[in-house]
DNA sequence: TAGATTGTTAATCGATTAACAATC
DNA sequence: TAGATTGTTAATCGATTAACAATC
């Protein structure tokens, strides 16, 4: 299941939510097409290999759709997380109010200094080794690693073996799973996704200072 | 020229630094490859079009990639950015500290309430009617969104008049430029990058929630 | 020279789109 | 029925990789 799909599954559920609240029942795979800028096959195409069936006249059933793309996405479970790392991006993101509408909750930060975190938020904030033993008590899948560039490797290391199996970092560093070449052993596979603030914004500047000047780099 | 490709310049950038400060002074398409993870005749080829000349055995100039690099990717420019929305998340970008490392600055913050916004990152904060004559007059181009979700079309309404080109915007709100569709005439382009963190959460619980459990979705 | 690496072209791969028969 | 929309297959497209001649 590639990633590019999985996104879309999501952007479909969203939209999907927003129509059921404006009274519609049923979608033709073009409306969705255009709501996600994709081509309308695309859209059939994805159902079509979810199983998800349509009827040749009246479209895609809207709660059908929703209900089977919520068990797919692994909605019907709950969703937390952990936090390494609480300084301010960190707290930021444990008083983030747009996680509670997603159902998405963070039980736990860790840091090296947890007694100079201010525990406004209310998610309580432990030292980062009560890692492991939380992650394995609470069965925590997912970690968030805000912590800075130098400590972010070795604190994929203390989650991964905590037992979190998937992490959104926000170092400015990008991580990857099996730096050591040799896991012929299958080893739990842990998912690591990078966000790099930095890199985004260069990214932009790129597009106005240089793209945009010339009218193309031939 | 295309956003992957970009990508992959701002990481042989990054990487070539790093390179350079242990005193290496030449590499070869295939070490930059293992450490991007792309094949060497991609480096090759993107050093290629770029018109980054290495030596048939002696591989590529350290020192004249970053160089070159730097002028392609715009670096030589100063890096401003404004923020809207001094809420938790704006606010702990303005004291993100590896943006000073990689020569970018945030210039001002913006809110619809300023006088509660805590000052202490330095940055000066405005309200948000003072965007456009604060960006015409420090002709910035770049800025970042982080309102809340039901304000983000409007903040960037307020950007594109104000007359930003470049936006990152945090709201969980997919922002598209060119709304109305009808854009005959050439309006200044806008590019925009969205970062959903709920999404990528989603994201990471679908694997592993559900991708990794089944050995295979077939 | 022999060996190694670039630069470039052709092949591959994967994802998206177009087209269209099936059918409600 | 006629019209519209799905489901699926073939075509397209773009990006990456493999292969190899050129050459330092």
């Amino acid at each position: 299941m590639n990633k590019e799909l999985i996104l879309r599954l999501s952007k479909y559920k969203r939209l999907l939510y927003k129509l059921k609240a404006l009274g519609l029942e049923r979608v033709f795979s073009n409306n969705l097409g255009d709501a996600i800028a994709v081509a309308p096959s695309l859209v059939r195409k994805d159902f079509s290999v979810l199983s998800l069936a349509g009827n040749k006249r009246g479209g895609y059933d809207i709660d059908m759709l929703i209900e089977k793309l919520d068990v797919i996405l692994g909605r019907d479970k709950p969703q937390e997380v952990i936090v390494a790392g609480c300084g301010r991006i960190g707290t930021a993101l444990m008083q983030y109010e747009e996680f509670r509408n997603e159902g998405i909750k963070i039980i736990a930060g860790f840091d090296i200094a947890p007694e100079n975190v201010s525990k406004t938020s209310g998610v309580p904030i432990y030292h980062m080794k009560e890692m492991k033993e939380f992650v394995e008590k609470n069965e925590t899948k997912v970690g968030i690693i805000t912590v800075p560039d130098s400590a972010a490797a070795q604190t994929l290391d203390l989650m991964i073996e905590a037992g979190i199996r998937g992490v959104l970092n926000f170092a400015a560093i990008e991580l990857r799973t099996n730096r050591n070449e040799d896991t012929t052993e299958n080893q739990t596979r842990c998912t690591i996704h990078n966000i790099n603030i930095c890199l985004e914004l260069e990214h932009l500047f790129y597009q106005v200072n240089v793209a945009n000047v010339l009218p193309e780099v031939t």
